[in-house]
DNA sequence: ACGTACAATAGTAATAACTACTATGAAGAA
DNA sequence: TTCTTCATAGTAGTTATTACTATTGTACGT
């Protein structure tokens, strides 16, 4: 993991970016998380080891590691976002109780998408596409 | 279409929900629209023939008829939820210039809704799709 | 090592969508 | 009509995120 963020911050700073404690700190811990943090959890986390980083410096390298395509942003309605640097091809179930986020595999949905263009003339770049149920914990939980 | 807006706040009755001119006014709107308004553009629309309505009773009956299961919302990260009131099984296209939102038909993806329940152990409640690109309209526009 | 240029940071103000709150007004029951 | 209760308008508050600005720190050339 520790070298994979060595690399991918090697890779940024071709494009004149530099490298900082903050953003190796950031990126390191999405790479090691497997939990899908909010920009708030991230900024919680770091903040023993970086007492004076401000959020909008989380906000900040979340955004440049979006746009580099380093990290995928998850986005739901009013909520926060949330930040995932598992590239690989991977589908997300959602528990409505405790919020909690599980990746889980499936081929994509290309037929889908075919079928959309046809129907709608849109030249489609891509979907999304995610599971809401309660995870095992939470349904033995609640009645 | 009238009609069903009168069935629909008929059925709220019985809940103990009165009819009033901006209720009705509101939910016309949305079942007369295939546009998939956000609270603002039901609140622009209706300004003329409501000049003193406010923006809060937008949103209060907008999370009422949704309470209720007669339109649903459809929230897109930072940006205003949209409000659909056909509430027939489709997805939506969502063109990435203009935003415009175009229904279309598809099979429910319940093999997938099975294959996460087998693999994550959630209860699975359902599961949202939608389809990004450029309609036609932006297509042939953009370069 | 030193100096310079300019990117990044911390801190804070601003924004935007939405919600909460409160006093006034109107439905509907009796 | 009178009373109860729900809905509305208007406004203040909330929350996530972005914009802004002065200061700091990184990288590169010397
Ligand atoms: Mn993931
Ligand atoms: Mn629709
Ligand atoms: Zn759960
Ligand atoms: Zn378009």
């Amino acid at each position: 993991m520790a070298a994979s963020v060595q690399l991918a911050l090697e890779q940024l700073k071709m494009n004149g970016v530099r490298m900082t404690p903050q953003r190796h700190a950031i990126l390191s811990y999405l790479m090691d998380s497997k939990s899908h943090p909010t920009a708030d959890e991230i900024y919680k986390a770091l903040s023993p080891a970086f007492p004076s980083m401000s959020v909008a410096t989380i906000y900040n390298n979340l955004r440049l590691f979006v746009e580099a395509g380093l990290v995928r942003e998850l986005t739901y309605g009013d909520d926060s976002s949330r930040f995932d640097a598992d590239l690989s091809d991977h589908y997300h179930a959602i528990c409505k109780s405790c919020g909690q986020i599980v990746d889980f595999g499936y081929p994509p949905l290309l037929e889908v998408e075919k079928a959309a263009s046809k129907e709608t003339g849109f030249t489609v770049q891509g979907h999304r596409m995610e599971i809401y149920g309660l995870c095992s914990s939470c349904n033995t939980t609640a009645k």
